[in-house]
Formats: structure tokens, sequence, C-alpha cells
RNA sequence: GGGCGCUUAGCUCAGCGGUAGAGCACUGCUCUUACAAAGCAGGGGUCACUGGUUCGAAACCAGUAGCGCCCA
């Protein structure tokens, strides 16, 4: 090949970029070289992040896409930096979920999953999961998720079930696990229990009926939102102090609709400010009831069944609970019994996460998690600062759950599970079944199977191997971040912490634990399937390509804050991947170069850029260790956009152009700092950087990539260089006002006399100057008609040929001179103020004293130009 | 009901004691051989309200109003 040819080959990008032509090729390339994998043989140091895994059931909605892309980018810098880097990926079996979506398809052929069996019902879910869990790994690729496909893992393989097992009999043997008969979360459309945190509250509209107990002096008028359950009333309760109410307790009244006679006791826990300072008590169909049921040994009366069906003898029995309720009041009506009722009556009911049915408590024997001791050592692990949570402020709510929290139900009457490893014999035993162990002959093990955060919450080791001392358990573990949104702060990080200090002996899953925003619509609402706002991530890749999705998801990524979806957003992301596109362009047809070491005796403009770059590295690298991604992302784009493209592309064209050893040293500044804005910006958009890249430093050869060159280290600062292109910066864009407030064109060239250059340092730039500002030489017939007195050194006269708008002029002076006396004034008022000269601090009077003076000058300055217009 | 947080340009947000900022949107002029998915220039804010602290408050404190989230 010879020198001529390949330089033309490199300047052979189409004028657009094209995000199709490019991605799905990449991506092959880099799984086909092995990019991905991380080898727990490595000297380096590990870096590990978990994916959240995703349901099988769905597809990676925006919030996915939001979180893949801050991983990605932490994952794609530590492995440029040197690190031994492991996105971990895999899914969740996602119990109810799965379960319901199988049992619909079922229904669609006139099945249950009664019909079915459990083991032929399982098996088809196993089928439903091969046939469609594949979605969500196309999502991936195509977000360019860099993540170690081999070893992918899901919760219901066989070594995360052998964890799950594990776990669980360990738990079991330390009393941490227990079966109790407790007032639970049941969904009757799902049929099974639920954890606390499954359940959503929301204010919904019910009534509130109060109604009279028992007769005469002896009788007691109650409140219930929730009349169908009086017939399980086994008392009424009342304050010990309540003095209205102290002479019947210890009586009984009559329940009406039963005839039955129910005691009148007196418990602390009754609010005697509530409605009339009474409380029907049902302890079967209450939480809190329960608990007055058990400090005074009451019965326990289950009036409905498993599908909210009253069970209860008499006339309301097979009916539905919401049927049930109506019937019940217009039965107490008649009675004459009902006092009061309130309709509409707002107040907070639960209702299933999943399926949004109104829950039922309910008594029901079920396995919990003691997790009292295990949330203790979650708690401390952050308080001693073992474990980072970002931003801070999440902090508190991980201490108010931890502190404050309940036992954990973990069993779920569902098939599509990990099975409780319990089995009991014929005489009421119960044996707890290890791994490797096998249950007595004839035992039946318990039907319920396992909450799936049971298991996601071993995720950050048992996909690493665990309960096996794996070398991939000893080189990963722990996580060094995980990151997901803070919605499920409570459902599955305080889990992980628990579950993973508990098995790995006190050591917390991760370091750091970085917690991002929801996603919201265009008005600022949640996305969920639900309301069915929700964006398909494919779409907005489809349109504008998966580096510009990425991108805006990284410039809106705050610790913390929520993201709204716009599409101009994402569109204007395209655009800066096109941008980075043509800049690159031109650096390949200008000649620029990657080889050999930077040059010395810079020009000042070269060293300006290279001090600037300096400075984003720094900028970047700090904003990636808070999580900054939003502040990261900006300051590659306001460096890649308004200083490489805006001025160093344009202060490098008459260089180029002029040629020589000045052309060549820029040519070799300019593939620097490309290079190093590629590598720096690859994280975040994978795709353009690492096509672009390839390009630039003719890597495709080599079988190079960008994902493996070093990560840029911050440079020299070069405050001289900088202080120089800023004043011309501040001259230049001074004349392009000028030109644009006086109507000129913006390619018409203008004969131009300048003077003080030297003063002011920048002479020798004026060619740049008049090259940007589109200033000629004045010729023999120059004669100036518009004179800018730009700084107090240099003096711009413009031969504009009677082209003047003398009015255009006096308004921008008129302008520019009310801000300066507004300045001048604001200064002149603090230094006049004793106490200001008196308490401010030397540095920040010296300022006000240097903007006075600034404001004088520029007066005197304006005040003459103005004075200089021709009358109008 | 308890707790946490928010209120800054049309939109989304940054700034958290010392000249009110960014991106997008908007207006004007331009196809100037990297890019019209662009360039250049410009307009736009009593920083929710009321008090207080301070030489100085968008920022600190107290209260008010509205909004949001989490937990019960």
């Amino acid at each position: 090949m010879t020198n001529e040819a390949k330089p033309q080959a490199r300047t052979e990008l189409p004028p657009q970029y094209a995000p199709a032509d490019v991605e799905s090729r990449r991506y092959a390339q880099w799984v086909a070289d092995g990019r991905f994998a991380a080898s727990e043989d490595s000297d380096k140091p590990a870096y590990t992040i978990v994916i959240p895994p995703p349901n099988v059931t769905g597809s990676l909605h925006l919030g996915h896409a939001q979180d893949h892309t801050v991983i990605d980018a932490l994952t794609r810098r530590a492995r440029m930096r040197g690190f031994e880097a492991l996105w971990m990926p895999g899914m969740d079996h996602a119990g109810i979920s799965t379960q319901n979506v199988v049992e619909r398809n079922l229904a669609d052929e006139g099945l249950s999953r009664h019909d079915l069996g459990r083991e032929a019902f399982v098996e088809r879910v196993w089928q439903w999961k091969n046939e469609y869990g594949g979605k969500i790994s196309g999502q991936m690729r195509r977000l360019g998720d860099a993540v170690d496909w081999d070893r992918e893992r899901f919760t219901m393989d066989e070594g995360l079930s052998r964890a799950v097992q594990t776990i669980f009999k360990r738990l079991y043997d330390d009393e941490l696990i227990y079966r109790a008969e407790r007032i639970i979360n049941w969904c009757p459309r799902c049929m099974t229990a639920l954890s606390d945190i499954e359940v959503e509250h929301t204010d919904d509209e019910g009534e509130l009926v109060s109604i009279r107990y028992g007769d005469g002096d002896a009788s007691i008028v109650v409140a219930t939102t929730r009349a169908e359950t009086m017939l399980g009333d086994t008392a009424v309760a009342v304050h010990p102090d309540d003095a209205r109410y102290a002479h019947l307790v210890g009586t009984e009244v009559e329940l009406p609709l039963t005839g039955r006679r129910i005691p009148v006791i007196a418990d602390a826990h009754v609010d005697p400010e509530f409605g009339t300072g009474a409380v029907k008590v049902t302890p079967a169909h209450d939480p809190n009831d329960f608990e007055i049921g058990r400090r005074h040994d009451l019965p326990n009366l289950t009036v409905m069944d498993e599908r909210g069906t009253v069970t209860a003898h008499g006339p309301f029995q097979g009916l539905d609970r919401f049927e049930a309720r109506p019937a019940i009041v217009a039965a107490l009506r008649a009675d004459g019994r009902v006092v009061e009722e309130k309709r509409p009556y707002v107040h907070a009911v639960g209702h299933c996460e999943r399926c949004k049915t109104t829950v039922e408590p309910r008594l029901s024997k079920q396995w919990f998690v003691k997790v009292g001791p295990l949330a203790k050592a979650a708690g401390d692990a952050v308080r001693d600062g073992r474990v980072r949570i970002h931003p801070p402020e999440q902090e508190k709510r991980y201490f108010s759950w931890v502190d404050n929290i309940h036992d954990w139900c973990i069993s779920r009457q569902l098939w599509w599970g990990h099975r409780i490893p319990i089995w009991y014999g014929p005489d009421g035993e119960q044996v707890c079944v290890g791994p490797d162990e096998t249950a007595p002959e004839g035992w039946r093990q318990d039907p319920d199977v396992l909450d799936t955060w049971f298991s996601s919450a071993l995720w950050p080791f048992s996909t690493l191997g665990w309960p096996e001392d794996t070398a991939s358990l000893r080189k990963f573990y722990p996580n060094t971040v995980l990151s997901t949104g803070y919605d499920i702060l409570f459902f599955w990080v305080v889990r992980m912490m628990m579950f993973g200090m508990y098995a790995m002996d006190g050591t917390p899953p991760f370091k750091d634990v970085f917690l991002h925003g929801l996603i919201r619509d265009e008005d600022g609402k949640k996305m969920s399937k639900s309301r069915g706002n929700g964006v398909d991530p494919l779409d907005l890749m489809d349109a504008y390509g998966s580096d510009a999705l990425r991108f805006f998801l990284a410039r809106n990524t705050t610790p913390g804050g929520d993201l709204v979806v716009n599409d101009e957003w994402v569109q204007a992301a395209r655009n800066f991947c096109n941008k980075l596109w043509n800049a690159t362009r031109f650096a390949l047809m200008s000649g620029a170069t990657v080889e050999g070491p930077l040059p010395d005796d810079l020009s000042t403009t070269d060293r300006w850029i290279l001090s600037r770059l300096a400075r984003t590295v720094e900028e970047v690298d700090a904003q990636y260790e808070r999580f900054e991604f939003a502040k990261m992302s900006a300051a590659l784009y306001h460096f890649a956009w308004d200083e490489v493209c805006d001025w160093y592309l344009e202060l490098s064209k008459p260089v180029l152009a002029e040629g020589g050893e000045a052309a060549d040293r820029t040519r070799r500044v300019l593939g620097h700092v490309l290079d190093s804005l590629l590598r720096l910006l690859h994280p975040v958009v994978p795709f353009v950087t690492e096509e672009l890249w390839l390009a630039l430093t003719g890597g495709e050869e080599r079988g190079d990539s960008v994902m493996v060159a070093a990560w840029p280290t911050p440079g020299e600062t070069d405050p001289q260089a900088e202080a120089t292109v800023a004043a011309l910066q501040e001259l230049v864009t001074e004349v392009r006002r000028f030109r644009s407030d006086q109507g000129l064109k913006p390619g018409q060239r203008v004969a131009t006399r300048l003077s003080g250059l030297t003063e002011a340092g920048l002479a020798a730039h004026e060619n740049l100057i008049r090259s940007l500002a589109r200033l000629d030489e004045p010729g023999d017939d120059f004669t100036a008609t518009a004179t800018l007195a730009v700084t107090d050194h240099v003096t711009v006269r413009l031969d504009t040929r009677g082209n003047i708008d003398v009015a255009a002029e006096r308004a921008r002076l008129d302008k520019a001179l009310a801000a300066a006396r507004k300045e001048l004034d604001g200064c002149t008022r603090k230094l006049g103020n004793e106490g200001f000269l008196a308490k401010a601090p030397e540095d920040v009077v010296a300022k006000i004293r240097q903007r006075q003076a600034t404001a004088e000058s520029d007066i005197t300055r304006i005040t003459a130009q103005l004075a200089a217009l021709p009358a109008a």
C-alpha cells in the first residue's frame, strides 16, 4: 500500500452518521473478539456489576435502558482503566407474573393449571420461557450492553436453585426462618400470599358505616369501611381510659344479624379520637385486630375463603366480598342498626402489585424470614460506610426501612418458583432438606414456592457460583457497584444486603449503590405497564440510533433524579453523534494523525485545546466518581461541540491551509484530541466512537478496538494559552455581533484595520482573527465607516462603505451602555457600604473594585463610540 | 396519619452566601468546500409566597401555599 492511497481511503466517511450500518456489525465483532469476557484468572483488579435481573416475562423498557446505559458506561470505563470488568447478565423467573402469563395462555385453550397438574404445568412454563425469554437479550444487544454472555444466569437454573436451597437451610437451622399463622396480604385473584411491599396503597372511594351493636344501655356504635367483616367480629374494643365506655368493658353485646354475643374489651391501641372511639374487632380479617385478638385471647373467626367469598353460615354465604358488603349494610339498615353512612369515604386500600386486585388481609399459615438481625447488619454496613449509597439523601429511606422492618412472608401459593424445601412426616413432623439430602420415604414436601425476591437477593453471589467456593466468587465478590432505580431499594437492594452479609461472612455484596430515578412520560407521569404509557427503547433506537438513546439517557441521569422522555432530546443526542462523526470526518480529510509523540513548540491554539482537554478529563473523572452521569455527559458535550468543533477546528483551518510544519503539528494535535475525546465518550456512545476511532487510528487492520484503548489521563493545563484564546474569542465574537447587528451577510468579507493587538497579546493571531471574523486586509482605498472599541486595547475599524445601520448600532451601544452603568451602580453601592468594606473578605472586595474599574472604562469607551456615530 | 423531597427562562434541570446558568425550544441572517441532524448572532427569569439572619440571600432559618414520592 502506498502512502498516497491510505489517506485517500480514510476520507471516505459519508457526510451523515447512519447508525444502522454500524451497530449490529460492531456488536457482533466485539462478541466474536471476546471483548466482553471477564476472567477470574486475571491479575487485574476486579470491577463487578450484576445486572438487575429483568423479569423473564417482560421486555426492557426505558428504565432498563437507562440502567443499562449507566452500568455499561461504568464497566466499559473500568475496562479501559485496566480493571478486569465483569458485567453479569441474566434474568429472574418472576413467579407471579410468569405464572399469570402462562395461565392466561392455558385459559385460551380452556384449561386451568389444575387440569395439567403441577409437573406438566411447570414444564409448560419452561417451554414458554425458552420460546419467549429471548426478547430481552436481543434488546440488550441493540443497546450495546457489554455483558459477559457466557456467564448468563437465570434464577431457576440448577446452580441458583441450589443456592436458594442452601441459604434456606442455613437460615432455617439458625432459626431465622419460621412458619406461623398470621394475617398476611392475600390476593384473591392470584390466590397467593404477598409480602408487605408487594402491596400498593391507593386512596380509594369507599364508605364508612356506623353500626350499633347491642341494645339500650348496653349498646355501642362502631364504624367500619368493611361492613362484611362484621360476621367475623369477636369483640368490640375501646380505650382503657375512655370514660364513655368504662361501664361496658367486661360486658357482652349482641352482634347484629348473627345473634352471637361478643365481649367489650379495653385495649390501649384503640384511638379514642377516631369515630366513636369504639372499634369492632375481626382478628381473622385485619392485621391490627389480629394483634388485639392475640393480646386478649380472642377466637379467630374466618368468614371468607381464599377467593374472597363469604363462608359464614346464613343468608350471605356464597356471596363475593363486594356483593356481601351492600347486602349486609342493607340488612343492618332494615334492622335499624345503621346509625350513619358516609359515602364516598376516601381511605387507603391495598392492591396487588401485579394485578391490582384489592388485597384481602387473611389469616393463614405461611413461612417468614425473621429479618431483625439481618436488617441490623445491613443497616450497620451503610452506617459505618462500608457501603455507600448515592445520592446520600436516599440513606434516610434505607435506614427508616431497615430500622422498622417487619418479618418477610416468603411463601407463595404458586407452582412456578423454588419449592420450599420443607418436608412433612405422617405425624406432623417437619424437616428442612438441604441440597444433597433426601427427605425420608413417604414424607410430603410443602406445596408452596418462595417469593421471587428470595432468589434475587442471592444474585450478587449465586451468579458467581455460591455456595461453591469458586474462583469467580473469590475474584468478583463483593461487587463493585450496584445500579438500580430508587423504587426498588426495599424490594431488592436491602434484601441483597441482608442475604449477602449473612451468606458471605458479613461482607456486604457491593461497595457503592447508585440509585437513579424513574422514567416519566412527556406529561411527567411515571411510565408503567398499567398506564400503557411505556416507550419501547427499540422504537427510539430505530429512529435515532442506540448511541443517541444512550447519550440522551446518560445526559439526563442524575443520582435520585427522575427523567422525562422527550423525542426532541433524543434527536438532539442523535445530532451530537453526527457532530462527532463530522468532526472526525474533517480531521481525516485534513490528514490528522495519531502517530508519534506530541511535538514541542506548539502554537497557542494547540496548547489551548490540550489544556481544555486536560480539564475535561479531570472533570469527567470527577463526575464519574460521584455517579453524576448528567454532568459527565454535559462536560463532554460542551468540550466536543463548543470547544473542539466551534473553535479549535475553525482555528485549525487557516493553519492547515497554510501547510508546512505548523500544519503538521496541528494535524498531530488534532489527531490526539479526537483520539482522546473518542475514548472519553466511548463508554456512553460505544458504537459511533468505535467506528470513528478505528477510522482515525487505522486500528481496524490491527484488530484493535477503542474498547481496550487506555482511558485518557489528564495532561498539563496552560492558563496562559487559555487566557489568550479567551481574549481572541471575545474579540471575534464582538466583531461577529456587530456584523450581525448590521445585517452583513455571514459570507461577506469586510476590509478592516485592527489596532492594539500587540497590547492585547493577540498580535501573533491576526490572521486567525481575520479568518474567523471574515475580515480582509485594508486596501488602498480603505475608509473606516465604523469603529469598534472591543477592549481597552483593541480597536476595530471597518470599511462598510456606507452600509452602516446607524440606528441599529446606536441601539446596540445604548444597550451595552445601560448594562455597564447598572454594573457600575451595583459596584459603587457596595463599595460605598462601610459594612461591606469592613466585613467582606478581601478578595471579594478586590473583585468588586476590579469590576467597578472595568465598568468605568466600558462606559468611557462606549460613550466615545456613541459620540462618534453620525447623527441620525 | 407519619416521614422525605421539590417549587429558578416556554420545557427539563444545574447553581446552594459575593455579576442568575446549561441543553432543548424560540427569533433573525446564512447552503462560508466537516456537519442545514449545521453555522453565526439574538431575545427571554421580581430564582413559589411572607417574615427573619447577614455588609450582602436564589442559596441559611421559620412560617404559608402548591406539587410529588415513600411508609402506615
